[in-house]
DNA sequence: TTTACTCAATGACTTCCTCC
DNA sequence: GGAGGAAGTCATTGAGTAAA
């Protein structure tokens, strides 16, 4: 049995390989390149079935057994108020999809300093996070399961200034592994013993029966059980719609969505079948300067909290539609879309940028000898992973994207 | 060989806006 | 007016590359 752990930061994957069962298998620890597009001297060099996974977006770990990736772990410590918890949510996403359980670290609070410590409280985690989680669950049957980064926000909630790890945001960190998680802390050794009991599921059934079975187990049933409870306490009831990002969707006819694409159908041309098959559509309006977080990962969230009825982004019960703009509904052209921000322009410029890591209008002999490697990937995956992250999240979850000077969709 | 610069990604902090 | 959420800006890190 060769065990794999592919890394973005050695002390983390040493942290986890010292608490779990990986210990006593001799794992070999490798770098994680997150993409050609960061990375275009080694990424090519991944295996196959770990490129998979880094599709959307890259974790800070995969465990590997004989070839086959057996989970994945994200760790955040930044303060979860509004869609900051959802920034990741694309790499948990991609890694379930892919049949990989998730796990993500991410604190119950953290301190926040605010005008040089005159303001001193702890930001709490949007709980719906925990609802996003299950609805992944829900359609993949895969666990993503959350622990919380330790911290002294249980014992000190109220009082912040006398918390003992106020220089560290309130976050209790470990000894041996002064930049991880306190491996010492309930949530992490709860968080390994659902791990080892993934590996021993994997070492009874093999990979694939495995997963199948993962849901059933107690020690992973029990952990879901807690993130709803979690929901259920922190949300208090509300609905997941007034919680962000959802507070920046809202849901129209389709047909509206059809009037104002109309404005960009030329010549004839008709739009397919996908957009008009769904009788609503979800927007996500963004007015915004057109950027890359925290959008991605929220738009992900949203298709799973609103959208998603299957395993692929074609199984939806509403079309979901990313827009840049003012949105200013209109008799006559369904809506309008408003004001500078962002412009059509800026994600082509990002488009055209990926287009130049293309090897593949080069001259054999003008390869050097890596890039012959880099080149045969491009040739099977095109620029799958030579665009930037913001590129690729944006183009698999969004059905159209809208900018108030221009418009994509997909037909089919 | 060293240094400076660029790019991509990530995370933290500040500011703005809306609602009560 | 204050609280909290949303959006914008800035700092840091790591890797690659070109110039000195």
């Amino acid at each position: 049995m060769t065990v794999t752990i592919w890394y973005s930061t050695d002390e983390f994957a040493h942290f986890i390989a010292a608490n779990t069962s990986l210990r006593t298998s001799s794992p070999a620890f490798k770098k994680l390149y997150e993409s050609d597009a960061s990375n275009s001297k080694n990424f090519h060099a991944l295996p196959d079935h770990i490129k998979k996974i880094l599709y959307l977006d890259s974790p800070d770990l995969i465990v590997e057994i004989d070839s086959e990736p057996i989970f994945s772990i994200e760790v955040s410590t930044e303060a979860g108020t509004g869609h900051n918890a959802f920034q990741r949510f694309a790499r948990l996403a991609a890694s379930v999809e892919n049949g990989v359980p998730a796990f993500y670290i991410y604190p119950e609070a953290s301190i926040v300093e605010r005008n040089g410590g005159a303001s001193v409280r702890w930001d709490a985690i949007n709980p719906l996070i925990f609802h996003a989680m299950e609805q992944v669950m829900q359609v993949h049957s895969i666990p993503a399961l959350l622990y919380f980064f330790p911290s002294d926000y249980r014992s000190y909630g109220a009082n912040p200034k006398k918390a003992p790890n106020r220089p560290r945001k309130g976050l209790k960190h470990d000894v041996v592994y002064p930049a991880c998680p306190d491996g010492a802390d309930a949530e992490m050794t709860d968080m390994f013993t659902a791990i080892d009991q993934i590996l021993s599921l994997v070492g009874h059934h093999g990979v694939v029966r495995a997963r199948s079975r993962l849901l059933q187990d107690l020690i992973i049933r029990q952990r879901r059980t807690y993130m709803q409870a979690e929901y259920a306490a922190k949300a208090g009831g509300q609905s997941p719609n007034t919680m962000s990002p959802m507070t920046s969707t809202k849901r129209v006819q389709t047909s509206e969505l059809l009037k104002h694409l109309s404005a960009y159908c030329k010549d004839g041309y008709r739009i397919g079948n996908l957009l008009r098959s769904r009788e609503e559509t979800i927007i996500y309006s963004v007015n915004a300067k057109y950027r890359g977080d925290p959008y991605p990962g929220s738009l992900a969230a949203i298709d799973y909290i609103g959208c998603r009825q299957g395993m692929t982004f074609e199984e939806r019960k509403y079309n979901l539609v990313l827009a840049w703009g003012e949105y200013e509904e209109h008799p006559q052209k369904g809506f309008l879309l408003g004001g500078r921000k962002a412009t059509v322009k800026d994600f082509i410029r990002e488009v055209k940028a990926s287009e130049s890591r293309n090897i593949l209008g080069r001259r054999f002999s003008s390869l050097s000898s890596w890039e012959i490697p880099r080149y045969y990937m491009q040739v099977r995956y095109g620029s799958t992973f030579s665009k930037n992250k913001q590129v690729r999240i944006y183009a698999y979850f969004a059905d159209a994207m809208l900018f108030p000077d221009g418009a994509l969709w997909r037909d089919g």
